[in-house]
DNA sequence: GTCTATAAATGGATAGAC
DNA sequence: GTCTATCCATTTATAGAC
């Protein structure tokens, strides 16, 4: 797959993502990209064919990153058995720190965020990458916990709907502190609202 | 509060924020601007000193639409009485539409979420905007649902959350189709899991 | 594969006539 | 209050030497 046995190519993806998702594709320079790594201007047209060109492969590794998470999670999906409480909350705040805050993946929603509304295809592949991939596998997982008789039955796709907004929204905040405390404490709600009774009560 | 007669300055406001919100800060130039409202771009120095106070009289307005909000809808918490189920589902769509929707703050929005990251001040507004003011105000409307007897005794901070959570993930996917509709289903189930028994069960 | 030099276009901003 | 004309900095991109 590699065209380029250095990796200065593999250091300008590093480097113009970091830089687009925190200042926005227009807001950074061809400049600001190649003196970050180190090297002029023109050699990066050495590497892409211009900025433009750049921002695609950014967006196509993106669609990497994500084919191999999915291909993670849902291989520890099928394997998942019972749930308990705290099993609920942990693996929900690895999901949280694994997909959203994940480096690679956080930074491309981030920019992904910022040129949605100019861009159609970032606009698809926030859709993607923010709602439809991870509904699905929530979904499955919502459909295992009740098929074991672990969830009270109920609508796999509205329980996963009601779980990513929780998810969401504490993402969204990740600027304040303790973005896993204060999912923790969501989804301990979200597990005593739905489990099947055998859970002692609350409190 | 008017400085000049004319209303150029009211639209080179209303031109900017659109344009701002749908292309991001640095991907309109003051040509654009110009362009669109109709007049050179040196005409806009006569109005504003400079591109970027063009965008801070712009979050200047937005910090008045966001008091106007908060004082309208204050004064109609006020005067809430009892709720039903209907009730709480018209008055979430209301929300989101008169709020999240509007057209003067969802743009707002819009250009908060894009430049967030590289402005101090456009994170601390989109933090108070999107979180803090709506929470507040939706902390209190459960507080007095729950004095009424109406909702079931709970933390009016955490279901303030909740609900917001849910709010957000809809107007988040505003691009799908049917929002108001996604919305309602997701606060029906909200109301029915919260609301003090006397109402109907599910179906 | 990286450099210097430079072209060509676009951006924000000012001066001064009307 | 808007215009024409212009300035100067920045930006994307190319040509060609090393």
């Amino acid at each position: 797959m590699a065209q380029n046995p250095p990796d200065t190519r593999e250091r300008l993806l590093e480097t113009a993502l970091e830089l687009f998702s925190q200042r926005g594709y227009h807001a950074v320079s061809i400049r600001d990209i190649a003196s970050a790594v180190g090297i002029r201007e023109a050699s990066i047209y050495h590497h892409f064919s211009g900025k433009e060109a750049l921002l695609q492969a950014i967006f196509f590794r993106a669609e990497e990153y994500i084919a191999a998470w999915k291909t993670r999670f849902d291989a520890a999906l099928s394997q998942a058995s019972r749930v308990s409480r705290e099993d609920f909350i942990t693996s929900g705040i690895f999901y949280l720190e694994h997909y959203f805050l994940h480096p690679d993946i956080g930074r491309i929603l981030d920019l992904l965020a910022m040129e949605k509304r100019s861009s159609p295809q970032a606009a698809e592949m926030y859709q993607r990458f923010l709602f439809a991939v991870p509904l699905e596998h929530q979904q499955q997982a919502f459909a295992h916990l009740i098929r074991t008789g672990c969830f009270m039955a109920d609508d796999a796709r509205l329980l996963a709907d009601e779980y990513q907004a929780l998810v969401l929204y504490v993402f969204q905040q990740k600027d304040s502190l303790d973005a896993a405390a204060r999912l923790a404490t969501l989804l301990d709600r979200f597990y005593l609202a739905h489990c099947a009774p055998k859970e002692d009560l609350p409190k």
